[in-house]
DNA sequence: CACATGACTGACT
DNA sequence: AAGTCAGCCATGT
């Protein structure tokens, strides 16, 4: 493979999936947390961009469990149904209210406190 | 090359 | 507390 940039298969897009997958069920966390985790705080959006392009990927992504700041599921569109983000959340127990998570910051999961010390 | 858009965030009002 | 504006970075037109 002399291209190592295939568009995906950035080094970025494959730590962006690693950190979303060690998310625990029943957790949530912010695309500016994964950013900052890797070292790229100012580029929280290329995150958003990582999971848009996860649609490419054969293995599942959690990326339900990805919200913005505010914990709320500006990404539940992107789903392959409006909803179905919610759907999952509630699945693992956590609480939606106008597609907003309660206990957001309970249940927020960041990898830079989780996982570095 | 310039402008507009987007699964964002922080600061300001 | 809620709404608005600007900064950031990659992609598309």
């Amino acid at each position: 493979m002399s291209q190592a940039s295939k568009t995906t298969g950035n080094d970025f897009f494959e730590q962006v999936y690693a950190v979303v997958r060690l998310i625990p069920a029943g957790r949530v966390t912010s695309y500016g947390a994964i950013a900052r985790y890797l070292g790229a705080a100012r580029s929280a959006r290329m995150v958003g961009w990582a999971m848009n392009a996860s649609h490419s990927l054969e293995d599942p992504l959690p990326a339900h469990r990805v919200v913005n700041r505010n914990g709320m599921l500006s990404g539940k569109m992107h789903f392959e149904h409006p909803g179905a983000m919610r759907e999952l959340l509630e699945q693992e127990g956590i609480e939606i209210e106008n597609d907003k998570v309660q206990n957001f910051s309970v249940l927020f999961w960041d990898p830079q406190r989780e996982l570095t010390l």
